[in-house]
DNA sequence: TACGGTCACACT
DNA sequence: TAGTGTGAC
């Protein structure tokens, strides 16, 4: 699954910073009261105290882990305070989180090219900065922001000594390092910097990893947690990556690691090294072959896009056990209400980034009454997006009933919902300036079924015509 | 499948 | 394309 980029030849400056703990420090921002304590952010409480999805690394001391559930985490550390995640229309609501994560990745969009690759996380592509830092200003800033760039970790620095902190500040500026390490020096300055201001700004502390591509960027920022940065040098890369176990390479957390391990007895990166590009090919095709060889090599040319905002919204929710949904009836409420938030959510999108999403999906899970057939799925059906809640209810209402035919495949059995889902994606720009946000949409919408906005979500502009 | 709700992306 | 599957947090 995974595949390889065509690698960039000069060097870059890569950094991935990583919100510590995110949804527990919104919280602690909104009471105070919970800063410093065991605390975790759950959502629903009433089955075993609900699903852990944050936990303070005051909690983690006590042993606390985000698989456990509310009742669990009392029990391990009974001083940890709960905090529930907002609930709007029956539903968890995370809109808060979102908004907190913009505004991180504003202040991280300031120093050059910025990724949102999550909720907590971005990319950044710091290489011009770090040039021109490079340039005009060798390694000596502000000492404010020294002092935080001098409490980096870098790979293959002894860390043990009580000199730590002297040895980075000499890494850091060490005049006769080559020029890879130079600009990684500089890197690590800017980070420094962007996350003294992020903490400035918004109370929140988060850890970045900084390294020549994203793959190591992302490998280091979360070593060393929380609100601490880590810095990898090209030559502490093979030494690093020989004694990683596979798993906790990012896209080998999964199935594709398992076959690494079983199939080809490999637990480490290192050992990797030890098969050639043609037997991996053999083994997974040539794309993941070669992914693999190169990573193997702490090779990633994977680039970091240019994007503050998500590529889709989705709103779903799960019915577990007895509370899968058994009938039309309310499988129509239910799906009336995630498509009211997902209506919510792409309005805003449109008011506020001038963005336009053209198609709608559900998704859905399915068992057939009392049947031990889990094999059979529920297909995913989409459909083109037409603003609105009423029409964004009816179509995904009408896309279910669809599914449901296929589901059944014409037999007369019961059936029960697990889980329902519905996604609004292909989403596009509007081109600013010139004449109406209507002429876009009309103009560009799929000829069979128009996109277009009813009168409640965007006003009709009467001297329009019909589209060319 | 009682690890939820969202995301991204490769593949066909 | 629409739909499936994997993976991450």
């Amino acid at each position: 699954m995974p595949v390889a980029r065509p690698e960039q030849q000069q060097p870059r400056v890569i950094a991935h910073v990583d919100m510590d703990c995110f949804y527990v420090q919104v919280e602690q921002r909104r009471n105070p009261a919970l800063r410093g304590q065991p605390t975790a952010v759950v959502q629903y409480n009433d089955w075993k105290g609900g699903g852990l999805i944050a936990v303070s690394y005051e909690a983690r001391g006590f042993g606390v882990k985000r698989s456990m559930r509310g009742d669990e985490a009392k029990r391990v550390c009974p001083g940890i305070n709960l905090v529930q995640v907002p609930v709007a229309r029956d539903k968890a609501d995370l809109n808060l989180y979102r908004s907190a994560g913009s505004e991180v990745v504003a202040i991280l969009a300031s120093k050059g090219k910025c990724e949102r690759a999550s909720i907590d996380e971005v990319y950044l592509d710091l290489t011009d900065a770090a040039k021109e830092m490079l340039l005009q200003a060798p390694p000596d800033s502000p000492e404010e922001i020294f002092m935080e760039a001098a409490k980096s970790n870098i790979l293959g620095l002894p860390s043990d000594a009580s000199e730590k902190e002297k040895n980075v500040r000499a890494w850091l500026c060490r005049s006769d390092a080559d020029y890879q390490d130079k600009l990684l020096a500089c890197g690590a300055i800017i980070v420094a910097q962007l996350r003294v201001r992020v903490l400035e700004e918004t109370q929140f502390t988060c850890s970045a990893g900084i390294a020549h591509n994203k793959m190591l960027a992302k490998l280091v920022s979360g070593m060393h947690k929380p609100a601490q940065q880590t810095v990898v040098p090209s030559s502490s890369v093979q030494d690093f990556l020989a004694s990683l176990p596979v798993k906790k390479m990012k896209q080998l957390g999964g199935k594709l690691g398992s076959s690494l391990q079983d199939d080809l007895g490999v637990e480490t990166i290192g050992d990797l090294l030890s098969f050639t590009k043609e037997k991996l090919q053999e083994q997974y095709g040539v794309n993941t072959g070669t992914w693999l060889w190169k990573i193997a090599r702490g090779i990633s040319g994977e680039e970091v896009e240019d994007r503050l905002l998500p590529k889709s919204h989705g709103c779903g929710k799960t019915f577990p056990g007895p509370k899968a949904l058994k009938n039309s009836t309310s499988v129509k409420g239910w799906l009336d209400q995630l498509c009211d938030e997902l209506s919510e959510r792409i309005q805003s999108d449109l008011n506020q980034n001038k963005r336009i999403a053209q198609t709608l999906t559900l998704h859905a899970r399915a068992s057939k009454e009392n049947e031990r057939d889990l094999a059979k799925k529920f297909p995913s059906k989409s459909c083109p997006l037409r603003y609105g809640t009423g029409k964004i209810q009816e179509d995904a209402m009408k896309l279910f009933e669809s599914g449901l035919q296929d589901f059944l495949e014409s037999q007369n059995t019961g059936w029960i919902i697990t889980s329902l889902s519905v996604t609004a994606s292909k989403i596009f720009d509007i081109p600013s300036g010139t004449s109406s946000i209507l002429r876009y949409i009309k103009g560009h919408s799929p000829a069979a079924s128009p996109a277009i906005p009813d009168s409640s979500s965007v006003p009709e502009d009467p001297s329009l015509g019909d589209v060319p």
